[in-house]
DNA sequence: GGAGGTTTTCGACTATTAGGCGTAAACCCT
DNA sequence: AGGGTTTACGCCTAATAGTCGAAAACCTCC
């Protein structure tokens, strides 16, 4: 093979254009659950379905400020505290009126905020998700692992939970995304060594039910940090 | 905000169509190193500049038969023992040309291997790259730190080490991989009480520099599997 | 065929982290 | 004040990681 047979660059211009669309799963813990944002389709295809929301990518937009402005038009979602980008699902006929690019987003909600939606618009716990339309119902899935994965070695719990919080409030949003149950004394005790959380110096206000006063628990960070996960094979006097 | 508002899709005919490309970091390690496979530019722009092996998605192409057409045509390369797409980037004027979309991907190929590679193509240490072109050199970092993450919690090693290969082999690839010394008591122990790696019943032929030979290992599974990040706030009682 | 060198393997010991549990602390209400 | 409830925390055990050194199994050379 040599250099002049790659050609592709010559004949780029007669290569495809593809319609390309931003797509999020905007996650939330509501009740004790995990819950997904999803916008009523009004129209054919999947009318009546469920669909994550979304849109087309504008012209000379980049794909997470795209994915922005369509979560702030559609839903009136402007506080999202962390938004990463997912996968590019790229199924030929994954819409059937054309062939349409997907890159998948997965957005944060604090449980703390109750956003005003529009009415086409639902929260569905993710285990309980109603018909839903194109391949979103995978895509949820997705997010639900990564969300999973990056619990366990960031702390991007800050975008879920309140400012401040006690520890069994953090405990049931682990849970809720985790999908199991969770111990209070080793949540607490691993974030706390990890210096992802910190107790402040105010204690909750007592409930009507009484019991002790949870002491105030924040996020050391409120940006995304990783854990090193490479600590099991790196000799501990290289370690931070 | 009410249903007719979400008229994005009834103008859908009007958004734009993207040039959308795949690329992949293609890592082997060589000579105690990692590295990335580069082919050099012949025309502009960046020309004689290194860039990463691709190409353009055809018109019913999935991103990933795409990416593996691209690599068996431009460089001979069939040989990938592990292929994940790892994200897609949209800066609009990445391509001085025209606005191209690209999703990289990163591909894994092992280091018995030698595949025969075309005379514009070269092999560099990832931390010694020549001049690259477009946003390449940034995407090969961000590979490099998924490679490194998936190397801790899960058996990706299997796609970089031989069939079966000595704990002291293997010391080398994690090492290279992860940047920094690697000790081949704890790796062995931990791959095996996690088993990834086991045991193989033959020892590896000698060495005319002596010593003990070594026990040859081999990777459980040749799939990804992950072990459980979760664990650490998971009842015990739950484990697999 | 033994001596000395080289490389791998393995066991012993220590340090650190995780898990379980019970008790004390700090609030409620009556 | 006493009973109920929830959180906090210390103690003990178990599991995992890290260090080190000795032994095993090969080589080459004399």
């Amino acid at each position: 093979m040599n250099p002049s047979q790659h050609s592709d660059e010559s004949t780029s211009d007669f290569t495809g254009r593809f319609r390309h669309e931003v797509l999020a799963a905007v996650f939330q813990v509501r009740e004790r659950r995990l819950h997904s944002l999803l916008w009523r389709r009004a129209r054919s295809p999947f009318e009546g379905d469920w669909a994550l929301p979304g849109g087309p990518l504008g012209r000379v937009e980049l794909l997470g400020s795209s994915l922005s402005r369509h979560l702030a038009a559609k839903v009136d979602l402007t506080d999202i505290a962390y938004l990463e980008q997912l996968e590019t699902r790229s199924d030929v006929d994954r819409d059937p009126r054309e062939r349409t690019i997907a890159t998948a987003y997965l957005a944060l909600v604090s449980s703390a905020l109750n956003p005003s939606i529009p009415s086409d618009t639902a929260w569905f716990a993710v285990d309980e998700l109603p018909a839903t339309a194109f391949d979103h119902a995978s895509i949820i899935q997705s997010a639900r692992e990564r969300l999973r994965a990056k619990l366990t070695y960031t702390n991007v719990g800050y975008a879920l939970a309140p400012e401040t919080f006690s520890i069994a409030e953090l405990r049931v949003i682990y849970a809720a995304c985790l999908g199991h149950d969770v111990s209070a004394t080793n949540l607490q005790r691993v974030l706390l060594r990890r210096h992802i959380i910190e107790a402040t110096s105010v204690t909750a206000t007592p409930s009507a039910s009484g019991g002790r006063p949870a002491t105030l628990h924040r996020f050391t960070e409120r940006t995304l940090l990783v854990t090193d996960p490479f600590a099991v094979f790196r000799p501990p006097s290289e370690r931070p």
